[in-house]
DNA sequence: TGTACATCAGTGAACGCGCGTTCACTGATGTAC
DNA sequence: TGTACATCAGTGAACGCGCGTTCACTGATGTAC
């Protein structure tokens, strides 16, 4: 690697940096490139021989923003030991997506806010942006991989699918069995999305200010929720035990069978 | 009411279509209000009469938005029969919330996507934007009025909310009692809260592209998520027998019992 | 190891644009007697 | 009913600003022989 190629990728790395600086102070909209070459002591026209133009920033800050915040969630669901039950990498996963969303509020805003009018995001930032939600699903994967869910245990009822629901459903498991690592029943996938829009809904209110003066500090709330939120998608009632009945057989599961239906 | 006086209504009125006009096409940081004199065929300096700021402009349509979907969504509760059970409340108000925010993107986004920096909302939005929530938790209060929640017939195991949350929502509940026309008990609060963070995380993810390629149409999944939804908050499952077994029940309660707990 | 040439990073000036807001003004509409 | 004055809506010019992007250029870094 030459010093001019070191070179380039340290500035390219502050250009970026100094962006995402300005995003905090005035949003997407806002981000200038003048601004940032200022704030870099460089002339403005040289910014382009980093980035062919503004909206090609934008979708690098994108692209890193939706890089981060899926790193991060795998990384906290990685870091809990193979033998806990799925619950518990699920709750890992919705605290690690509300803790880096409320770290880094400007980046989670640029991707899950308002689309900024005029910008259309290009095909390179949807393998990125599928990351949370392929590692929010991985997890059930262990469900399905056990053959049949806890019935037996489960008190909440499961009201079929429609028809054109079903369908969609399958589709869509068909479509993510590479990225997820195995085929999903329907159900399961569905549940999945269902809890997947619940978190991100309930980390958007928080941090676009809807909870002012009711819930406000949303820790308990939240961490209420996500209890409620898994035992939605897994059908046990560990909130009320503390402890998943299915656990134990669920832990002498291999932690990754081999991909593919 | 002078010749004067409704010229200036009619006016206000047009510069705020044309704002919203604009807000399409350009989003919420795009608005400008020369673009809105040149449409309406004015000097840009003549809009001061009517607004006194781009701000103050802003505001407007952000109060109006807030007040559109509130009326909305109060109209289809009130569409719904009074004999009809609580459920069909909810039903029709998560749809109403949907198919406004279809039908009104750019004015849905400007309130419930992120926030414009810069941008302070003043005390003025509060009040309306808490129609909608309040409408969603109001038909809540016939559950709480009859006296107990329909113990028997739930199958939906219900852990109890942490000290924190308690006291939190015991707080919420009472500072809004006016506002839904009775105290919630917290449980039943925090489940309308939840509810209300799920609905508009879906229609959030619809609006702003993240069923992109997947569950595209979301027409399917809204239904039967906004039934599960349904089943979370009422703790009926009327999703699997197709109609509440508690609804005559609650049918014979006066719609309207007088406020305060 | 040294020279000749190509590649690339950064400069500085310029183009053309649209924006929010102010201000002194004209003329029409309303009000008090 | 008519006149004198006050209020208000809309005009047009101007201020000062920041923006994205282009372009011909200089000088440093890399490469081929």
């Amino acid at each position: 690697m030459t010093a001019r190629e070191r070179a380039r990728a340290e500035l390219t790395r502050e250009i970026k940096e100094s962006a995402r600086r300005q995003l905090a102070r005035v949003g997407a909209d806002g981000l200038s490139l003048r601004a940032v070459s200022r704030e870099l002591g460089m002339v403005s026209s040289a910014l382009y021989r980093y980035f062919p133009s503004r909206d090609d920033l934008l979708t690098a800050l994108i692209i890193d923003a939706y890089d981060a915040i899926g790193s991060t969630v795998e990384s906290a669901i990685a870091a809990v030991p193979d033998e806990a039950p799925v619950r518990e990498r699920l709750l890992a996963a919705c605290r690690a997506v509300r803790t880096w969303a409320r770290e880094h509020p400007h980046e989670y805003a640029l991707i899950y806010g308002s689309p900024v009018p005029g910008y259309r995001a290009p095909q390179e930032t949807i393998g990125p942006a599928a990351r949370v939600p392929f590692a929010l699903i991985r997890p059930l994967r262990d469900i399905a991989a056990h053959g049949q869910e806890p019935e037996a245990d489960t008190a909440i009822p499961r009201p079929p699918l429609s028809g054109a629901l079903g369908e969609q459903a399958a589709a869509v498991g068909a479509a993510i069995a590479d990225g997820v690592g195995g085929t999903l029943p329907p159900d399961l996938l569905v549940r999945g999305v269902i809890a997947w829009t619940q978190l991100f809904g309930m980390v958007s209110f928080e941090l676009f200010g809807q909870f002012a003066n009711t819930f406000d500090p949303a820790d308990a709330l939240f961490e209420h929720a996500i209890t409620r939120l898994a035992d939605f998608v897994i059908g046990e009632s560990a909130g009320v035990t503390g402890q998943s009945p299915a656990a134990g057989q669920l832990a002498d599961l291999p932690a990754d069978p081999p991909a593919g239906s």
